[in-house]
DNA sequence: CACCACCCCTTGCAACGCAAGGGGTGCTGC
DNA sequence: GCAGCACCCCTTGCGTTGCAAGGGGTGGTG
């Protein structure tokens, strides 16, 4: 049951995923399915991570280098891949994470209705 | 070329584009050379569009029925097509811009370190 | 022994934005 | 008088990103 009932949970930002699977993974190693339930209750089922763009993702940070995959043991005895922060990796979710911050909020900032509306009719 | 943190004023989220230009042409009727600098000036040069995807998405715009536009004459006495909002272009700009807002928010959110990190090993 | 939760993955496909192009017009300056 | 720039319109690729829809395998539980 999703927890707040914003209409449909899904549907992310492009170019975000990859910065939310660094995150996920920079507290310890996880596997692409704890990685998903991870996001999911993380942004209080705001966010969903469907697995048709996940692991697509996780290969492209592992080729990318900020990712290293390495196979193990989940807690429920089962094979999974765990994936973990390269240097590399966490230098990308340190900066795309700036970046992030500066750019949604210039967005959010320029989306807010002007109380006082300048005259801008021009562009000179 | 990789991302560049403090450089390159442009890039901005998927989607948000119409949702800005929207936005722009919700204070007064404008057309497309205005409403990129509008845009441009009301992010403080931190939101650069770009005119290969601003004139695609405004003929969405209006196919959509979001958008009205009708040909004018600028300030600087050339022929321009003016964009103005539909009562659906309005709507659309409330609900897109709360929509955004839950959104940006909740990835801001779970983008933060945690100070305390709980123990969130488990998927169970 | 069926079924579900757990876990991995791939192949289309569609949308979005960008780069790179092209065209035309009113001023301004030389 | 005409070069050049700011103003204004547009289109065709192309790459990236995420999603839907599929497929497979395994351990535990009723």
């Amino acid at each position: 049951m999703p927890i707040h009932p914003t209409s449909d949970p899904h549907e992310l930002p492009s170019g975000t995923l990859e910065l939310l699977i660094l995150r996920s993974v920079a507290d310890e190693p996880r596997h692409g399915y704890g990685i998903s339930h991870h996001i999911k209750q993380r942004s209080l089922g705001a966010l969903l991570v469907e697995e048709g763009s996940l692991y697509p993702a996780l290969h492209r940070l592992v080729r990318l280098g900020q990712l290293r995959a390495n196979w193990g043991t989940s807690e429920n005895n089962r094979k999974a891949r765990f994936y973990s922060l390269t240097n590399v990796g966490r230098r990308r979710l340190k900066l795309g994470t700036a970046r992030w911050k500066a750019v949604s909020s210039a967005v959010t900032e320029a989306l807010a209705a002007t109380a006082a509306p300048k005259r801008i009719g021009g562009v000179a």
